[in-house]
DNA sequence: CGAGGGTTTGAATTAGATCAACTCTCGTGG
DNA sequence: CCACGAGAGTTGATCTAATTCAAACCCTCG
């Protein structure tokens, strides 16, 4: 995968890069795993790869959908805003993730680097066409689309009736999910700001401070650095998201 | 359609009917709207119509996913349910829409009639294969589960960010545009009560009930009754919901 | 060493929740 | 025909979880 790096200092010309789908990374993760043999050789020629400064953007809300992406490498965030500049984070996509279910003509929320993302572009267009000729394909994207809505749902009780601790609780417990931090003593990386996470849970920064502080102090986690967490005691975590 | 009515006193009972879906009311604005000619003969043999009493569940989280359905009449609401009781509505459905994107093995969700509603339901299974046969009716799920998302996020910006008037005049204005209400002076029926409202808006009942009266008060619509909304300004209406 | 993000902590404020009446239907049955 | 009760909605008084305002406290980097 090395030889198709681009250096830092070449991100901020932002250039795309041609890439062997074979070699990929998240290749048996992402979409692409439902792709046969020779089938993968079509989608290496209209993707590129495209290495993202942190913070910039992606996409806006309003833009023309002209791509569609995949998550390679680092976090990205997905947000819409009002007038006045609150922010709503509606999701955080990581490696492997696929970026682009919802749209239609145009973009419905604006998509930002948070740090260290790599992502694979494909002309919308194009896979639309890839799609009426592998229906697998199709079929994982509707599958994909579920999960994403199955996600949406959860997050809105999260919003919609979940305390401040509980919130935080379950952000915490999902990315711990997520990076296979399944027990207690591991450990759970975050690659976005606080501010960020109060805007993905309807918080403001300083709630979310003084949460990760009542964590802390409970015993449940302890935070080495702002952007580490330690899973003290996961089965507590879990409890206090009010899941079942 | 009337010769396919079952009666009201026949909804305790809950009793499907086949139904020939040339005949049905939302033939061409429902997923079915995809199948042409002789098509919708296959569909019209594995769907049943069944009416529903008021508040009558149609499944709980949790059951295993063995229909999908359609609305055919009235309105239905989706929702999440915390241990200790509090629920979040993820959203209502009214008629044509389609019940049972967000599934895996199980229901994500619960899902209840709020009024009036008749369903058409589909074994999933054979839907399933149903959409390997007709690639257009996956397109077409495809795009209705795109769409959902879209909502979806609209719902978490609303949640997290939004003020007791911004939710409900948002609420409200999706409701006229839905019910083609478009301009000052139309009408808009809310099937639901205020405490669906305030579970679907993330507040409390008492929260919602000052807030129509606000709204009331400020000359933006009138209540003749807590059913029915008349949009006074609906310019106004537009302006508080904060969106763009 | 000093500047500027990002984060934490404290004190004061407030939007919305909670607690508590009270009203308005509407259906039931004496 | 009217009394009654139950469910849904409204309104008022009080409370509180989270926000806002304000001030430090890191770090890292030039």
């Amino acid at each position: 995968m090395s030889r198709f790096q681009v250096l830092p200092e070449a991100v901020p010309g932002n250039e795309a890069t041609l890439m062997p789908c074979a070699a990929c990374d998240v290749r048996d993760m992402a979409i692409c795993s439902v792709l046969q043999g020779r089938e993968v050789d079509r989608l290496a020629q209209i993707v590129s790869r495209i290495p993202l400064a942190d913070g910039q953007s992606i996409f806006q809300e309003g833009d023309e959908a002209d791509y569609v992406y995949n998550i390679l490498e680092g976090a990205v965030r997905l947000f819409k805003l009002l007038p006045d500049g609150r922010r709503q984070i509606t999701g955080f996509l990581y490696s492997s993730d696929f970026l682009g279910l919802a749209l239609k003509e145009n973009y419905a929320y604006s998509a930002e680097a948070v740090s260290g993302a790599v992502i694979c572009r494909f002309p919308h267009g194009k896979l639309e066409r890839l799609l009426d000729e592998f229906p697998r394909l199709e079929k994982r994207l509707l599958n994909e689309a579920s999960n994403e809505l199955i996600a949406a749902q959860d997050q809105m009780l999260l919003l919609g009736r979940k305390t401040a601790v509980e919130r935080l609780a379950t952000f915490l417990s999902a990315l711990a999910q997520r990076q296979d931090a399944l027990e207690s003593g591991g450990t759970v990386n975050l690659p976005m700001t606080r501010t960020d996470i109060a805007d993905y849970l309807g918080l403001t920064i300083e709630t979310v401070s003084r949460t990760f502080t009542k964590l802390r102090k409970s015993g449940v986690i302890e935070v080495p650095d702002a952007h580490t967490v330690t899973l003290m005691d996961l089965a507590a975590l879990r409890d206090l998201t009010e899941d079942e």
